[in-house]
DNA sequence: AACGTCCTCAACCGCTGTAGA
DNA sequence: ATCTACAGCGGTTGAGGACGT
């Protein structure tokens, strides 16, 4: 049957708004008040559909619009919420004053589905997914650090070109993405776990580094099914969680000793201050670095993404004591 | 400077949901 | 129950600016 046309379109103005336009729209509202669109229009003395008033007047005139470029904050509450309701733009711009749906739709299509396409993670599901994956640039960045080969050894070549182990380094990155200081106190509390099962069980050599005593932690099979748990309770969907924790730990049972037992792989990924700072976030995520402009601020976000596959080894680490 | 390509985002389109007659 | 008007939503488009050559 089809519902009819909001207003007859013939004859009526489209495209960009000028600034008469909007003064009209302004003075008229700011009269009248919002609302009776479709009447709006003509008593405004505007050649434009009652939607089009509308849709100006909600995204752009209202006056307790936001403006300008979405804060780090502001993209942390975009990625939770999108995780948790979808392409719901409406209810996650009401959890953001101040931002309309469009322009957190504009900003998810422009920025950050870009961002989590590079760095292999499904925006719609948020979970990791290789084929996805900028592999390129994770090998250029790592074929352009001196540490590669040391890293092979450490890691040993088939844990580099294990696609587990790339997921794996995916999923965290997500999570983290989502809740980072959670996932970086939950890490924490894990590897203290780690540590009192090592000196319980291994003494530590005192003439090593005192760094080496923490690489020396494994991460159990316990260990990493605790952290699933105690990501679902932070609030990560069933769905989310096991698809990129629980799912490797078959993988951890047969490949423990080749990466995730070795804690330089998490130190590796980016997570340097849950290993020397214990209560501080492993997010440099700030909110006074909205002065930056725009293609540091994109490069800042890129960097603190792409940094988790910068395997920096420490100079001082002593590989032999892990080969 | 000129041109082509890429990117951003305001605006539009088509549809659904809802209230009221 | 049906129809109409309107608000709202999500997907898409295209003008214009930014950027690279």
């Amino acid at each position: 049957m089809g519902r009819a046309p909001c207003c007859d379109k013939n004859g009526l103005k489209k495209g960009p708004w000028t600034p008469e336009e909007d003064s009209k729209l302004i003075n008229y509202i700011q009269i009248h008040g919002p609302g009776n669109w479709r009447t709006l229009p003509k008593n405004a003395g505007l050649e434009r559909c009652g939607k089009s008033c509308r849709l100006r007047w909600t995204n752009y005139l209202r006056p307790d619009i936001k403006r300008g470029r979405f804060s780090f904050e502001e993209e942390e509450i975009i990625i939770q919420l999108h995780s948790i309701m979808g392409n719901k733009w409406s209810a996650i711009a009401a959890r953001l004053p101040g931002r309309t749906d469009n322009e957190i739709k504009n900003y998810w299509n422009t920025h950050i589905r870009k961002r989590l396409l590079r760095m292999g993670i499904d925006p719609v599901t948020h979970a990791p997914r290789l084929d996805l994956l900028d592999i390129s640039s994770v090998l250029g960045s790592l074929l352009g650090n001196t540490s590669l080969l040391n890293l092979q050894g450490l890691l040993g070549a088939q844990a580099l070109m294990n696609p587990e182990l790339l997921k794996m380094a995916t999923t965290l990155l997500s999570l983290e993405n989502e809740n980072p200081e959670l996932v970086s106190q939950n890490l924490q509390h894990m590897i203290q776990a780690g540590n009192s099962q090592v000196q319980a069980q291994t003494p530590i050599d005192s003439s090593l580094p005192q760094f080496s005593s923490q690489f020396q932690m494994p991460m159990s099979t316990n260990n990493l099914e605790r952290f699933s748990g105690d990501l679902t309770n932070m609030g990560f969907s069933d769905s989310q969680v096991p698809s990129c924790i629980a799912g490797n730990i078959d993988l951890l049972q047969q490949n423990q000793s080749e990466f995730l037992g070795d804690p330089t792989f998490l130190k590796n990924l980016g997570y340097d201050s849950v290993f020397s700072t214990p209560s501080s976030s492993t997010t440099p995520l700030n909110s006074s670095s909205t002065h930056l402009n725009n293609s540091s601020r994109e490069e800042e976000r890129d960097s603190y993404c792409s940094d988790l596959f910068n395997f920096e080894i420490p100079e001082n680490l002593d590989l032999s004591n892990l080969l």
